[in-house]
RNA sequence: GGUCUCGUGGCCGAGUGGCUUAGGCGGUGGUCUGCAAAACCAUUUACAGCGGUUCGAAUCCGCUCGAGACCUCCA
């Protein structure tokens, strides 16, 4: 666990030495979808970013506490339906119940999740399940004196608490700019300034998502559920805090807000942030209408895409971009990741039958120091890829006979893309084949070995009917020096 | 309007003062092959514009143009 990795702090927006508070163990917290919708590729993103993270921090040795929340309650609508919440909305509207709504799409994103070979968090905590620390730190912000009660609900005073902190250390906002450019909304009559936000707000009549609390039958502010949660399974002062960009403000913002009120000391180390999937340069989201759902991707099922694209597929995409650029979508770009991937497969499959000589023409142990580089700074996946190519290189000119590697250097390169590729970016290969194919390898043995007799015989007619008929059935059929293989087609 | 970020070759996408021709895809040439496909090897093009700092800038500074994010639920 040699401590050279370097992470790029929200905070202080610098890359620094990342030093955990109480080493080996380290606190990650990360917001997790609401779950009123199915995941795109939008979620795709932060989940395979702090997956990646979660992974490496453990290869390098550390107990890692991963925390994902679900978010079921909380997040106002900003329509008209001031005071709503997202998911009883659209409870009502389809006559279900709003657990029944949370349970669905909860199902369907760790479906997605486990597609995208995304390992599951330590805990994933429901905001649903933690009403009452919610409340009990929506009481402490009002011991502290750092939030008013108005008509049932509760509202942090941000301007109160920025005479003694720094409300906009995160986001870099000054609260007298907030102030000048502050959007008027309705209902905002309850608050003493228009960019306090509600911590606890109290329950329209025909709101069906409640919880009694001292102030009110309500429920809990947009941003009390993160901070409630990582408080109570990481403690007040956490190593990683992520998310995506789009959250930095209001809702880290006031996280720390929060939790430095209720607290009284900054709750996190290290704010991390991936950056935005964009379509057509302007950014994927639900109420944009561009978003494309995970399923659709995998099924192609989308007038955007012109093909079907594997999870992996689209892990890899993802992973080929570093998590703080925003990556552009596009069926070029996610064809080209599918054929790189390819590559890289195929290069692993010839890893497994290289044959060592006595030295190396090329420097394994290099290799292998340029792909620690690479995640240890800021986690850049496209550089650790890009030296992973470099491997697959040497792998086919050993292959090829043009160069050669030692027994040891031999050991290395495997454990080098096993621990990387695998373990690291979580890449897999696609499950092609299972047991019930164990008939097919057989009849396509046979099947192959008479063609291979038909063209020692040059019957090259006969050899061609057999590819050209397989080939009907999408199975593909090539020719290599080690004899014929198969593999079934797109 | 305010705050912030970005503008790299046909496409995607690294790189933040000199060394790295990043890498992938595509294109081109080649190897292999009965032919084909696949695979492999080699190769090609860049740093939005203008000005400044510097011995030297894609990289730092300023301006111009363009794009995006946040300011309202959002990954």
């Amino acid at each position: 666990m040699e401590n050279k990795l370097k992470i790029h702090n929200t905070l202080s927006r610098k890359k620094e030495l990342f030093e955990p508070i109480n080493s080996p163990y380290i606190g990650m917290y990360v917001c997790g979808p609401t779950v009123y919708g199915d995941a795109h590729l939008g979620h795709a993103r932060p989940a395979i970013t702090f997956d990646l993270i979660f992974r490496y921090l453990t290869h390098l040795g550390y107990k890692v506490r991963y925390v994902r929340n679900i978010t079921d309650v909380g997040h106002l609508e900003a329509d008209a339906d001031e005071g709503e919440d997202k998911i009883a909305k659209k409870a009502r509207l389809e006559n279900l119940e709003p657990m029944e709504v949370v349970q669905y799409f909860s199902d369907r994103y760790h479906k997605n999740m486990d597609q995208l070979n995304v390992k599951n968090p330590s805990i994933e905590p429901r905001a649903s399940g933690h009403i009452i620390e919610q409340i009990e730190m929506v009481k402490k912000i009002l011991e502290a004196g750092y939030a008013y009660e108005s008509n049932g609900s509760v509202y942090f005073d941000v301007k109160k608490y920025n005479k003694k902190n720094n409300y906009g250390i995160l986001s870099g906002r000054k609260i007298e700019d907030m102030i000048a450019n502050t959007r008027e909304l309705e209902g905002q009559s309850e608050k003493k300034n228009p960019y306090d936000f509600a911590l606890w707000k109290k329950a329209q009549p025909e709101h069906i998502m409640r919880w009694p609390s001292p102030w009110s039958d309500g429920f809990p502010g947009w941003h009390m559920e993160c901070s409630a949660m990582s408080t109570k399974y990481l403690g007040e002062h956490f190593d990683i805090h992520g998310g995506g960009l789009d959250l930095l403000f209001p809702h880290h913002e006031s996280e720390i807000a929060q939790s430095v009120a209720a607290n009284k000391m900054q709750p996190v180390k290290y704010w991390l942030h991936n950056n935005m999937i964009t379509l057509n340069g302007q950014k994927m989201g639900k109420s944009l209408g561009n978003a494309v759902s995970l399923d659709e991707f995998f099924t192609g099922k989308n007038d955007l895409l012109e093909q079907a694209y594997s999870p992996i597929t689209i892990r890899f995409f993802i992973l080929q971009a570093h998590y703080r650029s925003t990556i552009d979508f596009s069926n070029e770009a996610l064809q080209s990741a599918e054929k790189g991937l390819k590559k890289l497969f195929t290069a692993i499959k010839s890893l497994d039958k290289l044959i060592a000589s006595e030295k190396s023409t090329s420097n394994i142990k290099a290799l292998r120091e340029k792909c620690y580089d690479a995640m240890n700074d800021d986690f850049n996946s496209p550089i650790l890829i890009a030296n992973l190519f470099e491997g697959v290189r040497i792998i086919n000119s050993i292959k090829d006979k043009k160069e050669t590697i030692s027994a040891e250097d031999l050991e290395i390169l495997k454990k080098l893309f096993n621990d990387f590729v695998f373990d690291i970016l979580g890449l897999k290969t696609e499950e092609t084949t299972g047991k019930q194919n164990e008939l097919v390898d057989g009849l396509l043995s046979t099947i192959l070995s008479i063609r291979q007799e038909a063209k020692s015989n040059k019957d090259y007619a006969t050899a061609d009917i057999i590819r050209n008929e397989l080939g009907k059935l999408n199975i593909q059929i090539k020719d290599t020096k080690e004899g014929a293989s198969w593999e079934i087609g797109d």
